[in-house]
DNA sequence: AACGCTATCAACCGCTCTCGC
DNA sequence: AGCGAGAGCGGTTGATAGCGT
């Protein structure tokens, strides 16, 4: 009962300039995570649900906002036949891009279902940016040489590449067309890599 | 110019997960 | 072990800009 009043006094809707400020300065104070202590301290009668949201999806550093490229449509393609809709793990793939935005730009651009009502508007990306070979392969990614089991020479991208690999790791990859279960045995090695690259890029220190 | 339709994307909702007690 | 609170995630909705007729 109590919980409903606290909700309809809640302001909801469209985020003012204003109130992002508001938000970015408290974020600052309280620090990123106490989504309950920012929405009570901010004033701005937004739900935590709500400030976080904002936070994360605008007002958070290093947002890159336009056009998807070619490359990270690519790459969200690909993820996707990988991972299925775990947005966020896709996400955590392209810096700079939130869960939101990848969710949006598959639902509106990549989504079989929904691309058949933006037929037209789709085309005319496709169009705009047409940077395909004949083939219908995307070229822009480095590439490697492999030498296939008939000791053929096969040229693959780096992305085709590190894909193989994770299928590899995991031999009962299902079909992109197969939901995935819960037990997906491929998730925590996923997430062994994710870590193993934070160790690259020196996000983590390790403690010896 | 006016209207209807479609595409886009910000924001909300409800569910699950995690953590502390 | 069970419960509650808070955080996070994915699905969905709704406002609106833009386009076609």
């Amino acid at each position: 009962m109590k919980d409903k009043e606290v909700k309809t006094r809640m302001k909801r809707g469209f985020w003012k300039p204003e109130e992002d400020l508001i938000l970015k300065n408290c974020v600052e104070t309280h620090g990123e995570g106490n989504w309950a202590t920012i929405s009570e301290k901010s004033g701005l009668m937004r739900s935590g649900k709500s400030c976080r949201l904002r936070w994360k999806n605008y007002l958070r550093p290093n947002i890159k906002r336009g056009m998807m490229s070619e490359d990270e449509k690519d790459l969200i393609i690909r993820l996707h036949k990988l991972l299925g809709n775990r947005w966020s793990l896709i996400a955590g793939r392209l810096p700079g891009r939130t869960d939101n935005e990848v969710k949006n730009f598959w639902n509106t651009h990549l989504n079989n279902k929904r691309s058949c009502r933006s037929k037209k508007k789709h085309v005319k990306f496709e169009e705009a940016n047409n940077t395909h070979s004949p083939q219908g392969k995307i070229q822009e990614y480095p590439t490697v040489e492999t030498v296939s089991n008939n000791k053929e020479v096969v040229t693959k991208t780096v992305l085709d590449s590190w894909i193989e690999e994770m299928q590899d790791f995991n031999c009962s990859l299902p079909s992109p067309n197969v939901p995935f279960l819960e037990d997906e045995p491929f998730i925590p090695i996923l997430d062994d890599i994710l870590l193993l690259e934070a160790f690259t890029r020196n996000e983590i220190q390790p403690f010896l």
